[in-house]
DNA sequence: CTTTGTGCAAACGATTTGCAGGATG
DNA sequence: CATCCTGCAAATCGTTTGCACAAAG
């Protein structure tokens, strides 16, 4: 616990950035989760016993957080922007049904073969989104 | 010219769509591009000599030919949504430098197991997507 | 003490909606 | 002629900004 919290502090000190308590608590609820959270989701879950960050503050810390590359935007639906604070390459699976947003970690989509791309692409990444229906959604 | 337009009258036809100026206008001006516009991108366009249709068309428009299956949603930035009347599948290429997003043949990708997948989920198809820079960002 | 972050409320831009009139099948 | 579509303007939603105050280094 408080291992993990001195962790995330020289993390932000390292990218430097000042540690605050409400920017602290964005990328600590961020590391937290498994889902992939909203902006507003994210205020929502903060502010849920006592009064944490204000909107604005979230909204910038989040920008900040991903100016800095500790925190990535998924955008796999209109007009929805979720976070993920897990920054190393990874796929995603998108449940058709329910919207949920699962990892799917790198070594399980191998194989792509990038050299028939055009020369004069210059790569840097790619990214995999599988889309289909959750076990969850199959059964209802 | 007159067998295109033909054409277009008969898909919006068989998805159970009345033709009118303004719907026939946005499917005709997506088929026609190669670029992934912006519903703002093809009200300039449709509009740019006369008034063709306004604002809510466009987008009720474009809502309505997603919702036939005519034309997908194309979301690589935050905030921004794109459209493409390519509706087989297909890869995407986007220059972190100027935005741009080149298609990728399905078969210049191949040879993604899809196998390891954790057993439950569904899977109804993927995507990749490539980010690097385009030939004309290199040279400046 | 200087710089940067926060909170609030107002501003913003993209998209959606309500409603009256008009076109389509 | 019943239904669906369009245009306009107002409403809405997520996000950003301006500014005064507070906190961090």
């Amino acid at each position: 616990m408080q291992q993990q919290a001195d962790r995330i502090v020289q993390t932000l000190k390292s990218k430097g950035l000042r540690v605050t308590p409400q920017r602290f608590a964005v990328y600590a609820n961020l590391l937290a989760r498994t889902d992939h959270p909203t902006a507003e989701q994210i205020l929502n879950d903060l502010n849920q016993n006592a009064p944490t960050s204000s909107q604005a503050t979230v909204y910038i810390s989040l920008q900040t957080l991903r100016d800095a590359g500790l925190v990535r935007e998924v955008l796999l639906e209109q007009g929805v922007c979720r976070y993920d604070a897990n920054v190393t390459p990874h796929h995603h699976f998108r449940c058709q049904c329910c919207g949920e947003i699962e990892d799917i970690a790198w070594n399980q989509l191998q194989g792509i073969e990038l050299q028939r791309l055009r020369p004069g692409l210059k790569v840097d990444g790619y990214e995999v989104t599988v889309y289909g229906v959750c076990d969850r959604c199959q059964v209802v």
